[in-house]
DNA sequence: ATTGAGAGCGCG
DNA sequence: AAAGCGCGCTCTCAAT
């Protein structure tokens, strides 16, 4: 059963040739049962409406999010010229969550004006979606992405819908510890206030330096000579002057206060919940990105205040080593993936086992050559180690390359399940024929060989971070049906609101970790349906192929406690 | 007053 | 140009 929700220009929606009032759908969504797969333009759109009026979906397609990666797929064939100008569904805005017509209200006062605009059509777009699949030799692949990226956005809107649990006050004690008590508005915690005493002091600067303005501090630097040419922190931390350590406090401290202060706490904190809306599909490589709050940047040192409710804990998960184990499977590389599987065959370190393989003397060298061949580093111990990597490893490192070779051609590559880079921009394409130029000379050279270069970079690092944003959604997408499984727990009214009230849901994600909320006596339980969806997600993308994906479990009532 | 580049740093 | 990927955000400073 495929409902696809066809918005009218009365306000009404039509639902499977029915007409359905606004404030009706959710009725008819929660009457349909979770067989249903509810196709729409825009999961942002239609899903905050019912999750306010309680009604979670079980699944769904959204067009939008399917559109641009079959558009853009070399595993899909789309219809028409590959230069044919973009249409309607790949110029489709995702709809906001914190706009002002925010679908929240959508429900709550349904009117012609409140009622959503008319789009594309979406019954049309379906069946090209679908003939589109059915044409493709990997329909298979490209079908789970597309589930994967729709209950991806599902679960993005519940994160949102039931937000991180905050406690204010213990944020602001965080702050008071490290920056002294809130200033008032324009004037400098007490602390900075110090250190820009003592960075002034070791400069013999005059009492107006301001260490807020970069050209200012740099210009006092030069004048004493530190040695530092920019004022960044690795820089910085090489030099040996009595500045260098108050101003890079001053540095950090800074930081806490701009980005995550007093002023973000006021912005982005109400009644106990951090609200930031995720972007599914947001990065190039299907990662997703976040707008508002800096959700995916949240630094550790103010974790502490994302704090359970009473009577509720959290389960934190993060899967070990994801990039490198997705890559041996990639690569199909039988060796790589048995270092990931220890001597115990049940999941190591990954980086031990790269020792242990005899391939590099030390676990950081393993770490920053393995991060050196995904990322395409050519210099320092990275560089050095490769050749080493590339004797143990061969399958895996002539995978990365030969992605960084198609880049450097101008070519797309393509993640195990069939989301396409996307080609290089009109300045690659002049810098490369710069250099064929009769007039060309060392300079157009060179600079159309670093560009070629740095473009296979990015492709090398496009078929590893996407490939891993798949089973990070595959991951996400089974946690949250497991997760619903479990049913409620009895526990008195909190602060979670339905359909979540006394059910574990997911809270937090990045990348490769999620944080689950849940009734604390539910929390094993939690655990155990974590590491199911991490092995599931292992099958679904790669079948019985033997590589592992451990994941490193905690329970802890505040995030902190999790690492 | 607003806009945009660049620098810098947080996260993975 | 921090060797080497992907982001968001906030600041300064100069241009509009």
């Amino acid at each position: 059963m495929q409902p696809v929700v066809i918005p009218s220009p009365d306000g009404s929606v039509r639902v499977d040739g029915r007409r359905v009032a606004l404030g009706e759908l959710p009725s008819v969504v929660a009457s349909a049962g979770a067989a249903a797969r509810w196709t729409w333009d825009d999961t942002n759109r239609w899903y905050p409406g019912l999750l306010a009026a309680g009604v979670r979906v079980d699944r769904s397609h959204d067009l939008r999010l399917a559109h641009r990666i079959l558009r853009g797929s070399a595993l899909a064939a789309w219809p028409g010229p590959a230069d044919a100008p973009p249409g309607p569904w790949d110029t489709l805005p995702a709809a906001s969550l914190t706009s002002a017509d925010a679908p929240a209200v959508l429900f709550a006062a349904p009117g012609p004006s409140s009622g959503p605009a008319e789009g594309p059509d979406p019954v049309a777009e379906l069946a090209l979606q679908d003939a589109v699949l059915a044409g493709s030799a990997a329909a298979g692949r490209l079908r789970l992405l597309l589930a994967a990226e729709s209950a991806g956005a599902l679960a993005a809107v519940e994160m949102y819908h039931a937000g991180l649990p905050w406690l204010a006050d213990v944020h602001d004690a965080v702050l008071t510890e490290t920056l002294g008590p809130r200033p008032r508005l324009g004037e400098r915690p007490a602390r900075l206030e110090e250190l820009a005493h003592e960075i002034r002091a070791a400069l013999g600067a005059p009492a107006g330096l301001n260490p807020d303005s970069p050209r200012d501090l740099l210009r006092a630097i030069e004048r004493v000579g530190v040695g530092a040419r920019t004022l960044r922190k690795w820089e910085l931390e090489q030099l040996d002057h009595p500045v260098v350590e108050p101003l890079l406090e001053y540095k950090s401290l800074y930081r806490l206060l701009t980005a995550n202060g007093w002023a973000w706490l006021e912005a982005w904190v109400r009644d106990g919940r951090f609200r930031s809306e995720y972007v599914v599909g947001g990065v190039v490589t299907g990662r997703w990105a976040s707008s508002g709050g800096g959700a995916l940047q949240l630094p550790k040192s103010v974790r502490r205040a994302v704090v359970a409710d009473p009577g509720w804990t959290f389960v934190v998960a993060d899967a070990a080593q994801l990039e490198p184990r997705v890559l041996a499977a990639m690569a199909g590389d039988e060796v790589m993936a048995a270092a990931g599987r220890g001597p115990d065959g049940r999941g190591a370190d990954m980086y031990a086992g790269i020792v242990a393989s005899g391939a590099v003397p030390t676990r950081e060298l393993a770490k920053v050559g393995m991060l050196g061949a995904m990322y395409g580093g050519t210099t320092g111990s990275s560089g050095q180690v490769l050749p080493r990597l590339a004797k143990t490893f061969p399958r895996s490192l002539a995978f990365v390359d030969e992605a960084a070779r198609a880049g450097e051609r101008g070519e797309i590559v393509t993640t195990h399940l069939g989301r396409s880079s996307p080609l290089p921009g009109a300045t690659w394409h002049e810098a490369q024929s710069g250099a064929y130029q009769d007039d060309a000379g060392d300079d157009d050279v060179a600079k159309a060989r670093a560009s070629a270069r740095s473009w296979g970079r990015f492709t090398r690092n496009f078929v590893v971070q996407g490939t891993a944003a798949e089973w990070a959604l595959c991951w996400i997408a089974s946690i949250r049906r497991r997760l619903w499984a479990l049913g409620p727990a009895d526990l008195p009214d909190g602060l979670v609101p339905a359909p979540f009230a006394g059910r574990p849901h997911l809270v937090f994600f990045v990348h490769d970790e999620i944080v689950v909320h849940t009734p604390a006596g539910l929390a094993d339980a939690v655990a155990a349906e974590v590491q199911a969806a991490a092995a599931e997600a292992g099958r679904l993308l790669f079948g019985d192929f033997p590589v592992q994906f451990p994941l490193s479990v905690a329970v802890a009532r505040t995030y902190a406690d999790a690492k």
